[in-house]
DNA sequence: ATGAAAGCGCTAACAT
DNA sequence: ATGTTAGCGCTTTCAT
């Protein structure tokens, strides 16, 4: 009974061509009312659902935007950016009607192979892709005609359209509250320099330090790469050169050098006051029970999903027009670590 | 010159029609080694890519595969099951050559709304559910006829196909240690009973007790629903009734379970002892902070994602089988909350 | 082992 | 405002 259904057959059973039919389904104007409501009638009471294949391979478009996220396994097991990323663009994905494809890249090949499979002719209307790094083989994907916009500023590459926070005046924002609580020695511990992210962040550190007239100490920069081993590590190389304050340019980093700290017979934020940055760590969940919580900087990860959407759908809609570049304000969160309240 | 090759063009170049091309690309057998050759020469030197849209068109598969999470948003914000999850399927997509299409349902319209759509004709080769509970309306998506997994027991469908970790063992495991450390006053804080894993990790508490020759005691029992709040106002509940352990059903209540023993001025585990379930406060994130580390139950989230992508793809391979039931084994991870370690 | 040809179900240009 | 018709690019019988 059912499963047989064609336009064809709506059309005839409402008395019409299967074209009015299908100018009805896609919302065309010029229909009479009485048809459209009879046509819609019908498609109502047999349960019609038209088929996607065949509406893709004559329109070329298929409703699917795809979301792809680079082999960094690590930040997907450990924090909740992505969650609330894919959260964002999810909705604003079933807003517009559109769906997700969904590509977690898990090791070098898979990345080299199926970038180009995501590719393939007319499967994706367009395409996001979260967390690039400069060397990364999916910057060929920027070079392809499909539109494409990144998360997180792609430095390389200039022309690319692209949303992300304000990691520079974030980290401004941040270091300048820890001045403003009196602190002279504030050391950083930077995130990866082959991401706009870390770079920025350290950028925003050396001009909230140079504005206010501090000096810059090369001493009090560590380099670290998001990851938590290196920010322990670094954390204890800083303490000989006496930092009162340290800004972690990512909150998992953070966590370690709270713990460093700890295993240091520091106390935070008496001896050393710190400051994080993403506010990864959900109120809900974890925050109560890290001692002490952590001041940070919040990013609106989840409208920079809904924003990468809506700016990837602009570009789908209106090609041939420059690149598009949304940076969006970040919040700063203070809890106790940095010492401004108890 | 490119964007509009297709098996034609690709069949004269190599001197064959396209009938021939199509087979090679569909791997069929009874190919001439050297015209499979050819033919592939010409694919690779040309950077054709076949038409999804007409593939699907004409084959009725799409390659895609569906995940539908239900309105739990809480969840997806608050600990990383679903981040697990969605990585085991994805890896399992790649591997199997399919792309994975995310629905993550918002509110309870969306859900009643798009729940119909996701089955759009010839849309999804298959579909796999994640976290559903009696009443969900996402259970109508049971009823079709698209070969449909559900991660989770649905306690409510039994004719449904699913894959679930062992919850009543894992939850007996728990409390059986507990016993085996001494104790004989554990309470225990279900999970919501509208969920398999909240009924079932109740079953193993009572059938630990039992087994053990240990009374059921009502006031020991809370009901729980695996959100925060309730557990702390549960955790004060119980001590009136002075248990020397609880068992909690998920590593998120019991994080409140632990903040709520510490604002009564209890130590754990010297008061109290503390057992969780899931293992979702990763090893490189919150667990150092945490105090003290959880004892709990593991539950092999990845592995569960990949064999769903499995059974579900055994399921579209061969319909009309019995229904799949696949149980997977948990683990005890024994850290400091239960005592049985320093 | 390969080719010819018939659709798959829809959209969109064209015609009226 | 609606109908007619020509593809869209592929898979899949059916021949040979």
């Amino acid at each position: 009974m059912d499963g047989k259904l064609t336009l064809e057959k709506i059309g005839s059973l409402a008395g019409v061509s299967r074209a009015t039919v299908s100018r009805v389904i896609n919302n065309h104007p010029n229909i009479r009312k009485d048809v459209r409501q009879r046509v819609l009638q019908v498609i109502a009471e047999t349960g019609y659902q038209p088929n996607q294949a065949a509406r893709s391979l004559a329109s070329k478009r298929t409703g699917l935007l795809g979301l792809v996220i680079p082999r960094l396994i690590q930040a997907l097991f450990t924090d909740l950016y992505y969650p609330r990323l894919i959260q964002g663009i999810s909705q604003a994905c079933n807003e517009s009607g559109h769906t997700l494809a969904l590509f977690i890249f898990h090791t070098d090949e898979e990345e080299q192979q199926l970038a180009a499979q995501v590719l393939r002719q007319g499967f994706l209307d367009g395409l996001i892709i979260a967390g690039m790094h400069f060397s990364d083989p999916l910057n060929q994907l920027l070079l392809s005609e499909k539109p494409v916009l990144v998360i997180g500023e792609p430095l390389a590459y200039p022309q690319a359209s692209f949303v992300d926070a304000d990691n520079r005046l974030g980290a401004y924002t941040a270091v300048a509250h820890l001045i403003s609580l009196g602190h002279q020695r504030i050391a950083t511990i930077t995130g990866r320099l082959d991401m706009a992210a870390g770079q920025q962040r350290r950028q925003g550190y050396l001009d909230a330090l140079t504005e206010h007239g501090l000096p810059i100490d090369e001493q009090l920069i560590v380099a670290g790469d998001f990851e938590q081993e290196k920010a322990y590590q670094g954390t204890l190389d800083l303490l000989p050169h006496q930092p009162d304050a340290i800004f972690v340019a990512s909150d998992s980093m953070a966590l370690s050098t709270l713990r460093a700290l700890a295993d240091a017979g520091l106390q935070v934020p008496k001896d050393v006051a710190v400051v994080g940055y993403d506010d990864l760590m959900a109120e809900e969940t974890a925050v109560p029970l890290i001692n002490p919580p952590l001041t940070t900087i919040r990013q609106p990860i989840h409208r920079m999903g809904v924003q990468a959407v809506q700016t990837l759908l602009d570009i789908i809609k209106n090609p041939h027009t420059p690149p598009r570049r949304v940076i969006l304000p970040t919040e700063l969160i203070i809890r106790q670590s940095c010492g401004a309240v108890q």
